[in-house]
Parts: structure tokens; sequence; C-alpha cells
RNA sequence: CGGGGCGUAGCUCAGCCUGGUUAGAGCGCCGCGUUUGGGGCGCGGAGGUCGCCGGUUCGAAUCCGGCCGCCCCGACCA
């Protein structure tokens, strides 16, 4: 491709409402372009790379067994009725009405599509497994869109389902995308982590999200050798905490105004984490319930949903008076409330509210005052210890999940398969998503540096930069028309700067750009008979560059060393 | 949905508080010349319904009201 005819709009000056690096440096170096909130047009040089990471993932779904295909985005409500979907999602599912009236979704992602078909097309044992994929939009009326794009409200998404005949198919074909996943992030040149992660409301019985760290990431993950895990769902030792002896029964003090942990572990002159924090809550089936945590540590919101097996919300400040006490000083003992005790509070002597204004008690001790029963509800904190090695947590972007599914779209949606005794089976059923567009901008974070991106070399828009200095007629000019045509001739993917213009300019743009190695023939290169060979990751220049002579086979040999 | 901010040339912004010639700058763009290994220089030029609608006023980019759009933080994210 020749650069003085590619539609390659770069900016000098970042955008000023983007805030995210991989946001400023995709719309700086001509990738892509926003539309409107949370929509985004992928230019020339953008989709390249974003074809390129299509192009490994379809390679690795194939390779175990995957079938590509492609399903509607808009679609009749009546699916979304009957997987349930349709009233359980609300304002995030986009929903509009055909010429007669007809109520529509557009797609956010296909299992009913997909379980559909299958419900019809599979009858038998035989039949299965089967995987089945699709790269294919989706569209999701997110809440707040953000960070260019890392959270849109369009994308392209690949996702796949397995159909299986068991749970130990499921298993199969689970471990199956496993393989893959680990595979297609390894090609990508990416940083990654797969975690453990939450399954969600829908249910389902195991899920794993694919993590890039990066500093614009909105997840947060929890690591330490052999272990990473969401912190929505991490589990760690805590970090043990000092407690005051035991006393033979609890007593009273007076904390006049005090209602933070904070502060009364600074009267008492005690360490936070030997206060217990309560947090009543409400949920449906259970009611009021006190939750009670160590004093330095927080619920963690989705663990404890799954702790109670069901939504909840924090009690209102009414039903707390009401039923337990003055808020800021409530405490288990004596309330009239099952308490919920954490896992990370160790038997011992704690303080906690004694349910009257003012007043605290000291020399509690779970069992001994108050009855409760136990979970693990608390949010883990750095230096917390996993099999004795502390975590550290970092923020990250899922660039991809999978999922057992299990059989809660095949039950509704009426997927289901004879087995060898002729006896009717619900097919088990798995999801599995990679987002392109948001690998491209964890790429983009991952590697970029002051002068712009740089990219992993299976993903870049191309292979090699190669800049031509002069103007054309002149020697240096023409020796690069005759490389770029045998770097092509080769197969390798060659951007050519053939503009008329300032070398810096084209340096600066090249670097912006990314490709992994940028070629500079000028008068130099014609007088010494080697050009120059920028390794892009590091800015670092390839020692005594190419030889202008057999330049094809000594690029291609360097081209192989490149991250 | 709650909080904060922004909307003036292709981009980044000034001007608005305190209304008043023809609305400005840098970069980019076009032409000519020059330069050619890190966004060089000179001369000339094009480009704006000041987000939209309404109001106040002799007069509105500027003041007032409504609407629309965008960004950030939070909530949310099957």
């Amino acid at each position: 491709m020749r650069l003085s005819s590619l539609f390659l709009p770069t900016e000098r000056q970042p955008p000023a409402d983007a805030e995210a690096l991989s946001h400023q440096l995709m719309v700086r170096a001509g990738l892509i372009r926003q539309l409107g909130s949370g929509l985004w047009s992928w230019l020339p040089a953008g989709w390249r790379v974003h074809q390129k990471i299509v192009q490994i993932v379809r390679e690795e779904i194939d390779a175990i067994g995957g079938q590509e295909m492609l399903m509607p985005v808009l679609q009749p409500a009546e699916l979304w009725k009957r997987s349930g979907r349709y009233d359980a999602i609300g304002p995030e599912l986009f929903k509009l009405k055909d010429r007669r009236g007809a109520d529509m979704v557009l797609a956010m992602t296909h299992e009913e599509a997909v379980t559909v078909h299958v419900a019809q097309a599979v009858r038998s044992y035989r039949d299965l497994p089967l995987i089945l994929y699709h790269f294919q939009t989706k569209e999701r009326d997110e809440p707040r869109p953000r960070a260019g794009v890392l959270r849109t409200r369009e994308f392209i998404m690949k996702d796949s389902y397995s159909f299986d005949r068991d749970p130990e198919g499921l298993q199969a074909s689970y471990d199956r995308h496993i393989v893959a996943y680990d595979r297609i992030f390894d090609r990508l040149g990416l940083e990654w982590y797969r975690v453990e992660s939450d399954v969600g409301m829908m249910g389902g019985s195991g899920a794993h999200e694919y993590m890039a760290p990066c500093r614009a990431g909105e997840n947060e993950v929890a690591l330490a050798p052999a272990y990473a895990a969401n912190v929505e769902v991490a589990s760690a030792e805590a970090q043990p905490v000092e407690l005051p002896a035991g006393l033979a029964a609890a007593e009273e003090v007076t904390t006049p105004g005090l209602t933070t942990v904070e502060q009364v572990a600074a009267r008492l002159g005690l360490p936070e984490g030997a206060l217990l924090k309560a947090f009543p809550v409400v949920s449906e089936r259970r009611g009021l319930v006190m939750v009670v945590v160590r004093g330095d540590h927080r619920v963690n919101e989705i663990k404890l949903q799954n702790a109670l097996g069901e939504p909840f919300r924090p009690a209102r400040e009414d039903e707390i008076s009401e039923r337990i006490g003055p808020p800021g000083f409530i405490g288990p003992v004596g309330a009239d409330v099952p308490v919920l005790l954490d896992d990370a509070v160790v038997p011992g002597a704690y303080v906690t509210g004694a349910n009257r204004p003012d007043t605290h008690l000291r020399g509690v001790e779970p069992g001994r005052d108050f009855p409760f029963s136990r979970a693990d509800v608390r949010r883990v904190e750095p230096g917390d210890t996993v099999d004795g090695h502390p975590i550290r947590i970092e923020p990250a972007i899922e660039v991809g999940n999978i999922f057992k599914l299990g059989t809660r779209y095949s039950g509704p949606l009426g997927a289901t398969y004879l087995d060898v005794n002729g006896k009717e089976q619900l097919i088990w059923m798995g999801s599995y998503g990679i987002g392109p567009a948001r690998i491209a901008a964890a790429a983009v974070e991952q590697f970029a540096d002051e002068k712009g991106i740089s990219w992993p070399k299976a993903i870049a828009p191309w292979d090699v930069e190669l800049v031509g200095l002069g103007k054309p007629g002149t020697p240096e000019f023409e020796a690069a028309e005759v490389i770029y045509r045998e770097l092509t001739a080769i197969g390798l993917d060659v951007l050519f700067d053939d503009r008329p213009a300032n070398p810096g300019e084209k340096f600066a743009d090249a670097e912006l750009l990314g490709c992994p190695l940028r070629l500079t023939i000028g008068k130099r290169a014609l007088e010494s008979g080697r050009i120059e060979a920028q390794v892009r990751r590091g800015l670092v220049e390839h020692e005594g560059g190419v030889p202008l002579e057999g330049t094809a086979e000594a690029v291609a040999e360097l081209w192989r060393s490149l991250p």
C-alpha cells in the first residue's frame, strides 16, 4: 500500500475528549473515528488490524472443530421472550418495532438464535457434539460508553456455542475452547491471563475470563503465583490482625458521636481489623440479614449475592433503626436478625456496635455472644495470600470469556435430542466470546510509548513501513520503489511512505502508526549499501541495518525475530 | 439514573464574565518558491448558519429559557 493514496487521517494532537491512551492514539493514528456516543467507524488501517485479529481467532476456532456461520442482528422479540431475556435484561437491550408493529430486538448476543436453529435441526445423539460460531455485530445500549473502542454500544464479537449430549461433553468442549483461547491470545502477542469469573445472574456452572492487563482496564484482577481471579469472585487468606485479650463477657464502652470504624478504632487504640462492621441487607426470600465483616474489610457485593443465592439491596436507614438500632452503632449482639459472618473473621474478641446510641461493645466473641452462619463475602485486598503468596490487584480489560451455559437456553427453547435409548434429552451448551476491538485497544495500551503505538507483529496493520526519502525521480526514491516491490513479492505487508513530505514528518507518522519494522531509504542507504532498519518496539536501530542487495531475504529474517 | 464539564474553522483552543467594526490564533489544507535524515522556511490564499430553537435588546458567539449532542466520575454492565 502506498501511503500517498491511503485514507489515513492522522492528527498531531489527541482529541479533546479522549482520556484513555488507546482512545487518543487510535484516533491520532487514523485507525478509528467516532460517529456518536459509543459508535465508532474503523478506517482502513484500523480495519486491517481488526481483520488480522479476526483471522487468528477464526483459524484457532476452526482448529477445534468450530464451524463458521452468520446470524442476523435484527431478531423477532418473540425469541427473547421465550428465553426470558426480553424482560430480564432491561434497557440495555435495543427494542424496536417493524412496519407491521411486531416487536423486534437488536441482538446483544446470539444464544437464542443459535439454539433455535440447533433445536430445529438436531434430532439424534449422533448430531452431537457441535461447535458453531460467527463474527457478528452486537448491539448493547450501554449506560456509559467509554474510552474509544473499549466500551461501545455496537461492536463485533466472535461468539461460539457448543452443543453436547451431557455435562461431560460440555466440559470437553469447554476445555477445547480453553486450548483455542490460550493459543489465540499467545498468537496475538498480548499480555494476558485467564481468570475465574462470576457466572452472573443468568446461571450457568462455570466461567473464565481472559484479561489483558492495562491501565485503562475496567476490571480488577487478583493475581498470585498460579492464581488469577476477577476481584468480583476472588478469595484469599486475609492478613492477620492483632486482637486484644478476651473478656469474661462483652462490656460496653461509650463512643459519643463515633460512627465510623476509623473513629472507634482510633479512640480505643485498636487496629481497624479488631472491629466488626455490620452491613444490613434485604433480599426477597431472606428479608433483613446482617452481614458482618472485619472492620478493615469491605463487602464484595457479587460474592455476597452469590452467597445469598439471590439479589439484595442495602437496608434503608428506617429499616435499620426500626429492626436493629441506631445507624452507626449497630452490631450483631442481641440483634433480632440473622447474622452472616465473613470467613475472614477468626475466633477472638472484637469491638462491635451495641445497638444503642453512642455505645459500642468490646470483648465480643462470635458464637458466645451471637449466633451466626458463615460465608466468604469480603473483597480481597492487596497483600492477602493464596497458598502463602501475597496477591496483587491490577486493572485489566476483559478481551474474552468462556461460559458453561448448561441447559439455560436449551430448556426454554426446546433444544433436545434422542439418546441411544431413544429417550429425549436436553442439549448441554456453552458460549464463548472474544472482542477483537478490545484486543486492538488492549494491544495499544500495553505497548505504546511516548511516540505512539507499537503493534505486536501478528496484528500490525502492515508488517513493514518503508520510508522513501527524496522526490520521485531521485535515485534514493527509485531505490525505495524497487525495495517496495521486492518486499511485497515475498509476501510482506508493506506500507510505502511515498509522500512528498519532510523526513521528520514521515518518521513521526511511522512511529505513531506503530508498524513493527521501519526501513528508511535515503541517500545514506545508497552510499553505504545498507538500509536503516528500526524495530518499533523500543525504537531500537537494528545493528548495521539490512543490505541494499538481497534486502528481501534479510528483512524476512529480521521479521521473524520481532515481537 | 445521580454528580461535574464541554459545544466557536478539519484539529487544538482564545474571545463570552463586562453585548457594539468584517469573529481570532496555532496546527492542518490549497497555490508558488525554497528545503530534503526528525513535523524546516518565505509569500499568497481558501475555510466559520459561533450545536439548535426561542426570548431580551437599537444590536447577541457574548445575557436569559428550552432542547440536542459529546466527555469524565459514580451507579449500571444478561
